[in-house]
RNA sequence: GCGGGGGUCGCCCAGCCUGGUCAACGGCGCGAGGCUUAGGACCUCGUCCCCUAGGGGUUCGUGGGUUCGAAUCCCACCCCCCGCACCA
């Protein structure tokens, strides 16, 4: 870090520049970023959303207003604890992670075992990047999600929402880890991402006194089936569940018994010992073979299936293995599989009766463990799934379409008992821990109920009442919420407050940060130690964030004073509620869509939220930015790289809307180099620059600082940052110099006043330069206490602009002249129009304006001898916006301004300029050109 | 699959809501010139194609449509990115 900055830092801490209290009638802004998790260094796109609201919130201190821009740590949750849990396990990526991409020294990383400490080396070092960087928060009110005080407060929210009946209990499937004891979320798998449980049906074939149960995904199929699958080689079971005999695989057992079912085992044998037996089907009634078949995977539900080879080509194919004799079988098996036929049940437009064996030809499948069984399987499913028609064979299914037979299927079976039902992945799934994942039915669970409709209904309310910016991000919120089912919300494990009502259950990190932009009011005076967790009760709570209850009682009960509370009222009361909360477009669906359905809960509407600021995520050189991929840029590295003016002006400058923001290197040494080249830039304008009387061209510069401050204004307040910088250090700044091009002489007054504005304009994105800028420009006091420049000061004048664009024009028009003309010339002569011709044009403006008929008006150009097509053209192109100031400043003298200008446009087109009146007298115009003049579209002649 | 956002002149990107000022803003890159001992920085001009008088042609993912006129409005299609839940 630069001694310079070093050095406004400590000016703005001792001067207590951005440590806001309430001031009563002062107007004011709170505004936030969603606190980062701190199991890792923060990054260029923690970087990139926060400084949005940096540049807001600096924005917003110089309109005038009291701005509050806190910051605070999440520690919640089971990430921190385990990556201390695989580091103390000696994982070596997570440790090179640590220093390579962290770069924390390597005795720091010997203490991460310590999830704790793990997590405050994380926050000291963030803490310290973000004030390096520049960041106008107030630090007095930082805090950790692990706060006893602030667990008071989640418990306080809770109590609430439970009391509301928005926190119910409920029974779901999750995928689950018997190691960790705990339900294993798509990030936390080692395989099987994007896996989540699927519900089979268990359909129950009576085999004796027992149940031969098997799974399957298509019960309509029941009255096709011929046989029963078993895999020869497993180890199958015999057990009471729920009090009724099962044979099933033994590794169902575990899984049945973790789903709410009572099982007891009785005794294990393989599978081929049931083989040769047959079992009796539920609605038909037959009487079905059990045979063996190797494809049939134990570890999958059951590991029983009924067999539909009309229809599926796995079974097809495991019967002519055993038909065919590719699978060796007993006599007596193979006499009772030779005679067992495919039973079509349905028809499907495209296939035969056996859809299956179309299938299964058209693949040239060879066996029964060919892999293109899979395809095969899938494209009959499809088929049939989406055009099959059940079949007379089908019985009561008959006529009915696929989606339609299952209903009914399951429907008449279970009126038989003989149906069941079991959760299973459909494909493997591995825990981080390296331990195989199954489905476990969990009870007694707490939830958010999001799916309640009236709670939707006002969390709808929440973001039609906000602004949302972009607009474009408004109906992802609207869908969300429509989206959204009830959210478990506590979790067995990891860092965060316990339910209060449910101490084995810990608050999970989505959920314990909805609200908690209010605790800023809260923890400023647990900071100052003026409150403790224990004076933290619900009636004290009560008290500051709803005013509810006597405070002179209500401080009693709680062991503080009336005067404290009420101060901590007044500081909620102030401050709330949230006017803009920014974050990355990846939280719309859960985190931010969270936060209104919260407040819908718990506030009052005119404490909801008002803002709502989406950005896009991060690109690094164009792409995802990844640890594994090693293209990722910390916080702390962007910084020390560039500077912390250039990497905030790089971050402003990126990207608007939910537009991804590409990190690139070259942008960054660019911004570099721009904020670099200010201060000289300024120092050498002003030297330059001399005492006189102002003229058109400050006019035109003064005139042109007025429409970058409107634009540069309405693009902060609706958060399009990036448009603001470009405005600010690009346009601006060419206006600038192109003045100083332009200008003979540049006047040092309007350098002056346009250069006070400026440096006020680029102190919310690039402060230390800004501060430094302003001390040169004799600027008393620090800018960032200044006040963002009025329009007022700078006043619009359009006929100054006009006769700018006009002489542009008219320099253009004459360079493409010169460019087609080729041989020698010495002089372009120019004729402006005459007082007739601009007045006949004027007309003809006026009547197109107006819808009216321009042919009169291009008659009376007949006398004059312009041609017809001209003028119309011109009456076109040269747009409605000159028109407009065309119309509006008929006095605006043509000839004056081009003649004034002549040595200007002589110097830019390096030739001779004479600048003639049309019509006038005397005029050198042997080649007659200045019959065709026009308003800005003079003739030329070149000669 | 469902939901959200996008596809613009080498690259990044503005414009699209409120049609004509759009061959289309700005930045980068590139080319020419200036400045300079040189380099860098800075300044000017150029950067879709054609043109010996300010003109013409073809462009804004693709194909249709509305309109005197469409990058902008309507319809269909193609492609890209993001999210899809027990987790930050």
């Amino acid at each position: 870090m630069s001694t310079r900055e070093k050095y406004w830092l400590k000016v703005w801490s001792e001067k207590r520049a951005f440590e806001p209290d309430p001031v009563e009638g002062k107007k004011k802004v709170f505004a936030t970023v969603p606190f980062p998790y701190m199991n890792a260094a923060v990054h260029v796109g923690t970087a990139f959303t926060a400084a949005r609201v940096e540049f807001y919130a600096r924005f917003k201190r110089l309109q005038g207003y009291n701005v509050l821009f806190p910051w605070a740590w999440h520690w919640t949750g089971k990430t921190i604890v385990g990556m201390s849990q695989r580091l103390k396990q000696g994982d070596p990526v997570v440790r090179r992670a640590f220093i390579e991409i962290d770069g924390v020294p390597r005795e720091e990383v010997e203490k991460f075992v310590d999830p704790e400490y793990l997590a405050s080396y994380y926050t000291k070092v963030s803490r310290q990047v973000m004030k390096d960087t520049g960041f106008s928060i107030d630090w007095r009110r930082e805090f950790r999600t692990v706060d006893p005080a602030f667990r008071k407060f989640v418990e306080w929210q809770y109590l609430h929402l439970r009391e509301l009946g928005y926190v119910v209990q409920g029974t779901h499937p999750v995928v689950w880890c018997p190691f960790d004891k705990s339900p294993t979320g798509d990030h936390d798998r080692m395989e099987g991402e994007g896996v989540s449980p699927e519900e089979f049906n268990l359909i129950k074939f009576h085999l004796g006194e027992f149940a031969l149960v098997a799974a399957t995904l298509r019960p309509e199929t029941v009255y096709g089936a011929t046989n029963v699958w078993v895999n020869p080689d497993a180890e199958y079971s015999e057990a009471r569940v729920d009090n009724e005999l099962w044979v099933v695989s033994s590794a169902a057992l575990t899984k049945l018994s973790e789903q709410k079912h009572d099982v007891v085992p009785v005794r294990s044998f393989k599978g081929s010992d049931l083989v040769g037996m047959f079992a009796m089907a539920p609605l038909t009634g037959k009487s079905l073979p059990i045979l063996p078949g190797k494809f049939v995977d134990s570890s999958l539900a059951t590991g029983v299936v009924y067999s539909v080879p009309a229809h599926a080509p796995y079974d097809l194919m495991a019967l002519r293995d055993i038909q065919e004799g590719r699978v060796p079988v007993g006599r007596q098996v193979k006499e009772i599989a030779d005679k067992i036929v495919p039973i079509p049940i349905l028809t499907v437009k495209g296939y035969s009766q056996v859809p299956a064996d179309d299938a299964v030809k058209r693949l040239g499948v060879t066996d029964s463990l060919d892999p293109r069984l899979e395809a095969a399987t899938e494209e009959v499913y499809s088929a049939e799934f989406h055009g099959g028609i059940l079949s007379q064979s089908s019985g009561p299914l008959a006529g009915l379409t696929v989606v339609e037979a299952k209903a009914k299927a399951l429907e008449l079976i279970a009126k038989t008992e003989r149906l069941s039902k079991m959760f299973e992945l459909p494909e493997r799934v591995v825990c981080r821990c390296g331990t195989r994942c199954y489905v476990k039915i969990l009870e007694n669970q707490w939830f958010l109920n999001y799916s309640d409709q009236a709670w939707k209904a006002k969390a709808r309310l929440v973001v039609d009442r906000a602004k949302v910016f972009p607009e474009g991000a408004r109906e992802w919120f609207y869908s969300t919420i429509e989206w959204l089912n009830d959210w478990p919300c506590a979790r067995r494990s990891g860092m965060g407050t316990k339910l209060p009502w449910d101490k084995d259950w810990i608050v999970e990190t989505l959920s314990d940060s909805t609200i908690y932009m209010a605790y800023y009011s809260i923890s400023k005076f647990v900071n100052l130690e003026k409150i403790g967790p224990d004076n933290l009760t619900t009636g004290a709570l009560d008290y500051i964030l709803l005013g509810k209850g006597n405070p002179a009682n209500v401080a009693k009960a709680a062991g503080t004073t009336e005067k404290r509370l009420k101060d901590i009222r007044a500081e909620f009361s102030y401050w709330y509620p949230v006017d803009l909360r920014n974050s990355a477009k990846e939280l719309i669906p859960n985190h931010l869509t969270f936060y209104a359905f919260h407040h819908a809960a718990l506030f009052p509407e005119k404490l909801w939220p008002r803002g709502f600021g989406i950005n896009g995520m991060i690109l690094v050189e164009g792409k995802k930015m990844s640890k594994t991929k090693g293209n990722f840029v910390t916080w702390r590295g962007a910084l020390e790289k560039y500077g912390a003016d250039p990497f905030r002006l790089a971050l402003a400058l990126t990207a608007d809307g939910m537009d991804d923001a590409d990190w690139r290197d070259r942008s960054a040494q660019d911004a570099k180099g721009k904020v670099e080249s200010v201060v000289p830039f300024v120092k050498k304008s002003l030297k330059a620059a001399t005492a006189r009387e102002t003229d058109a061209l400050d006019h035109w510069l003064v005139s042109s600082v007025h429409r970058r401050i409107l634009t540069a204004t309405e693009a902060m307040e609706e958060m399009k940052i990036r448009r603001a910088s470009a405005t600010i250090f690009l346009d601006l700044w060419n206006d600038v110099r192109y003045y100083i091009h332009r200008t003979e002489k540049p006047r040092k007054q309007t350098l002056v006043d346009v250069f006070s504005a400026w440096v006020r304009m680029m102190s919310p994105f690039t402060p230390f330069m800004a501060e430094e800028l302003n001390h040169e420009l004799g600027g008393k006091g620090l800018v960032c206490q200044a006040d963002w420049p009025s329009t007022k000061d700078f006043p619009l004048d359009e006929r100054a602009e006009l006769a700018e664009a006009v002489m542009n024009r008219v320099i253009e028009d004459a360079r493409n002249v010169l460019k087609v003309v080729k041989g020698p010339r010495t002089t372009l002569n120019i004729y402006v129009c005459s007082d007739q011709a601009k007045s006949f044009f004027y007309e003809l403006a006026a009547a197109k304006r107006k819808d009216e008929n321009v042919g009169l008006v291009i008659k009376k150009f007949a006398a004059l001898k312009v041609q017809p097509g001209r003028i119309l053209k011109l009456s076109y192109e040269i747009g409605d916006e000159m028109l407009t100031k065309l119309l509006s400043n008929r006095g605006f003298d043509e000839f004056r301004t081009l003649s004034d200008a002549s040595g200007f446009m002589s110097k830019e087109l390096g030739i001779k300029v004479v600048v003639q009146r049309a019509g006038a007298k005397d005029i050198r115009d042997p080649a007659n050109k200045a019959r065709d003049a026009l308003p800005t579209k003079p003739g030329f002649f070149l000669e």
